[in-house]
DNA sequence: ACTATACTTGAACAATCTCTCAAATGAATA
DNA sequence: TATTCATTTGAGAGATTGTTCAAGTATAGT
């Protein structure tokens, strides 16, 4: 009798694709990136920065929220490393960081637009 | 006084920016399709599918989870559109609906690698 | 008809998330 | 120095999420 009777329909199968799979640190990571994209208030921020850098309060404005619930989004996409700031006086513009979620952002719209 | 102090610190760019924005039903389809992917776990079933159709089962030992918890995530994924299935006597295989999600895992999976 | 297998479903609980509100920070101006 | 403005922060409430467990289908084999 076996002590690990783990089922499994397709040994071959389940193999092959065991080799294929990245490792957790990646799965991790991209997880990381679709979960910034996935709340729509912050696709919305990210959509804005598409178009141009922006300050909070005028991200505040498109996206019909307050700047304290903007912030706290951005502070998040901060930490993601999905956008960046900088300071001009008191105002602090916000932009995306790399063209890979710029990307992203335009293959998906190109894919619901069809 | 004004009933309603909008404060907007650059008019200017907040118009260029509204044109730009796609309408509300393009942003919820978007963010569907990242909070389908956004979930660790449904990553992973994602990404065990690129590799080949697969079993509930079969999933279920690729992903370190239960049936249940894997069913209850794929019918998730069947309602969002993004895996179709088919049957063959009691097993029913899942795969990937179209290319367009495969074309941004494999984008994603070549950001997070480089 | 009965049993076994592959999968689905509903309820429930814990964990996580997003927003609001009030208070705090840091930089520019009076 | 005091005030104002743009932004950040922390605590807390309400909603959403992912998993487990137990019970339910549906199909195939005996």
């Amino acid at each position: 009798m076996d002590i690990c009777t783990v089922k499994c329909i397709n040994e071959e199968k389940v193999k092959e694709t065991a080799l294929m799979m990245p490792d957790p640190d990646q799965i991790a990571k991209m997880a990381n990136i679709y979960k910034a994209m996935s709340d729509p208030s912050r696709l919305k921020i990210l959509l804005v920065l598409l178009s141009q850098e922006h300050c909070v309060c005028d991200i505040a404005v498109l996206c019909g929220q307050s700047d304290s619930a903007i912030s706290h989004q951005l502070r998040l996409l901060r930490t993601s490393n999905i956008v960046k700031t900088r300071r001009d006086g008191k105002i602090i513009y916000y932009s995306l960081r790399d063209d890979h979620v710029e990307t992203l952002l335009n293959m998906t719209l190109a894919h619901v637009n069809e």
